[in-house]
DNA sequence: GATCAGCCTTGATCGAAATCAATTTCGGAC
DNA sequence: GTCCGAAATTGATTTCGATCAAGGCTGATC
C-alpha cells in the first residue's frame, strides 16, 4: 500500500458526484452519516499502483473521479485486464483481506475509501449497502460475461470496434449525449492497456485501429482523440447483435 | 420455456443435498418455510435447453443435481460458454425478467425453482437470501475473471490443463478427497463443449488432449475417463502460480 | 451381430495474430 | 521553437490454432 495518499479536504456526501450511482446510492440520513464517519479520500497519479495483487487491503472504496484498471499477471509477464473501473465503481471485496488483482490508476484518480471493519459491520446491520452492492456485482458479472465472449470468439477487428463502442457509450452517458450518429471522445487508455483489455498485442491493436481509420469507420486526431462519424457503422463492426439484443 | 418439466415429488429442504451451499444456505425456520412455499422442482434431460437467451423467465433457481452451461451465441453461430453451473449454483437474476444467456443441461439436470415475484419480495423483506446471493455472485465474478485470463492470454495447452484442473478440483471437493497426487474423474463435457468453454475449436481440444496424454500428464480410458497420475505436473502445465497464489 | 449416428481423432493446409525489428510521431519540458 | 523520450506505427517473418477433409470408435437400436 505504498501510495501517494494525500487526504483531501472532507467532501460532503450530499455534493458527491457519484452519490446516486455508487455503493452508497440507497443510503440516506443516518446511514449516510455512518458512512461519512468511516470514509476518507485518496488520490493517485496516472500510472500509480493502488494495490498489488496479494497485498493486505484494509479498506474498500468507490472510484470518485478518474479511471483505474484491474488486472492479473502471469509469472512470465503475460497480463490480462479483468476490470475497468470508472467513477462510481467499487473496489475491493467485503470479507476478503488481501487484494486479488492489481489495481492501477490510468488517469489521475480519486477514491472514497471506507475502513473495512466498520463497512462490513454496517453491511450486517443495514440492508441498503448490501442490496446496492449486489446489484452492482450482478452488473459487473454481466459485463464480465460479455467480455468473455469478446476474448474467446471475436476477431481482432471486432475486439477493437467493441472496445471503442463501449468507451463511446460510457462517454455519452457521462455527457448525457446520445450514442447515435456522430460521436467524439478521447481514449483513456494507451495501446498497451487496450491490448491487455482485449487479449491482443499492442502491435495488433495499432494495426487494427489504422485499418478502421483507413476504412473510414473512425477518424483520429493525435493518438487519443477519436471521432466516430457514424455510430451504427462502428456497431456493425463489433459482431454483436445490433438491434436490442444487448444487455441494458 | 418449452421443457420436459415433470414436477418431482416434494423434497424437504432439510434433506436437500445443496442445503448448506445454495442461495438458501443461511435461511432457517420461518424463512425456510417461506421458501418451501414458492419452490418447485424441474428436471431436464441431457442436451435439453432450459431457457433461450431473450426468453421470458418467471423464476430463478438453484441447480440441485447435474450440470448445465450458460452460453452466448453470435449471429453467425460462434458460441462462447460464460458459465458452468454445478450443484448449488444459482440461475437467473432477480430484477430481470428475460434470460440473458442460453442455459442448457449437459447431463440430466434437476433444479429447484422459486417463483420470481415472491422470491424478489422475500429478498426485500429478509436479509439472508440477499447476503448469500451477494457472496455467491462475488465468487462467480472472481471465477469469471480467472476465466478471462485464460481466454485472453493462455495457450491452447494451458487452457486444456486449466480446465482439467478445475474439473479435478471440483470433483475432489464433491468426493471429499484430496487434490494431490493421483486423481481420477469423468469429463462431464463433450469436446465441443470444452472448446466453447475455452475459446478453441473442438479439433484443437482433441489434439491438445492427445498431446497431454502422449506426454504422460494424463491417461485416458475411453473418451471421458481421465486419470491424472500427478496433479502437480498438471498444475505446472496451467501457467498459473502453482503456490498459493490462487484464489480460495 | 450388423448398422448407424454421434463423437472423436488425425492429417494437410491456411491464415490471423504474434513476434521481431526499425522508424516515426507526438506531447511535454526547457 | 527545440529536444527528448514514451507511445505508436509499420514492415517482415513466424507460429499457433483454425479450417478443411477423411476416417475411426463406441454404444444404442433393430
Amino acid at each position: 500500500m505504498a501510495a501517494n495518499d494525500q487526504a483531501l479536504a472532507h467532501v460532503d456526501c450530499g455534493n458527491c458526484p457519484i452519490r446516486h450511482r455508487a455503493v452508497c446510492a440507497r443510503c440516506e440520513g443516518d446511514e449516510l452519516r455512518q458512512l461519512e464517519e468511516m470514509k476518507y479520500y485518496r488520490t493517485y497519479d496516472a500510472g500509480q499502483t493502488v494495490v498489488w495483487s496479494g497485498d493486505k487491503m484494509d479498506f474498500v472504496a468507490s472510484v470518485v473521479e478518474g479511471i483505474a484498471t484491474l488486472s492479473q499477471t502471469m509469472e512470465d509477464g503475460r497480463t490480462q485486464m479483468v476490470g475497468l473501473l470508472l467513477p462510481s465503481d467499487f473496489v475491493g471485496r467485503p470479507g476478503r483481506d488481501t487484494a486479488a488483482y492489481d489495481v492501477v490508476a490510468t488517469t489521475r484518480l480519486t477514491v472514497c475509501c471506507f475502513r473495512k471493519k466498520p463497512f462490513e459491520q454496517m453491511m450486517q446491520d443495514t440492508p441498503h449497502i448490501g442490496q446496492r452492492l449486489l446489484e452492482m456485482t450482478l452488473d459487473e458479472l454481466d459485463a464480465a460475461r460479455e467480455w468473455m465472449l469478446l476474448l474467446g470468439r471475436k476477431t481482432a477487428r471486432e475486439k477493437i470496434a467493441s472496445l471503442l463502442a463501449i468507451i463511446a457509450r460510457r462517454d455519452a452517458t457521462l455527457k448525457l449525449s446520445s450514442v447515435t450518429g456522430r460521436v467524439v471522445f478521447d481514449l483513456p487508455l494507451t495501446r498497451e492497456a487496450m491490448a491487455d483489455y482485449l487479449g491482443l498485442t499492442l502491435e495488433t491493436v495499432s494495426r487494427q485501429i489504422s485499418a478502421l481509420k483507413r476504412d473510414g469507420v473512425i477518424q483520429l486526431e493525435g493518438k487519443r482523440h477519436i471521432t466516430i462519424p457514424d455510430m451504427q457503422q462502428l456497431l456493425d463492426e463489433t459482431g454483436d447483435d445490433t438491434d436490442g439484443g444487448m444487455l441494458a
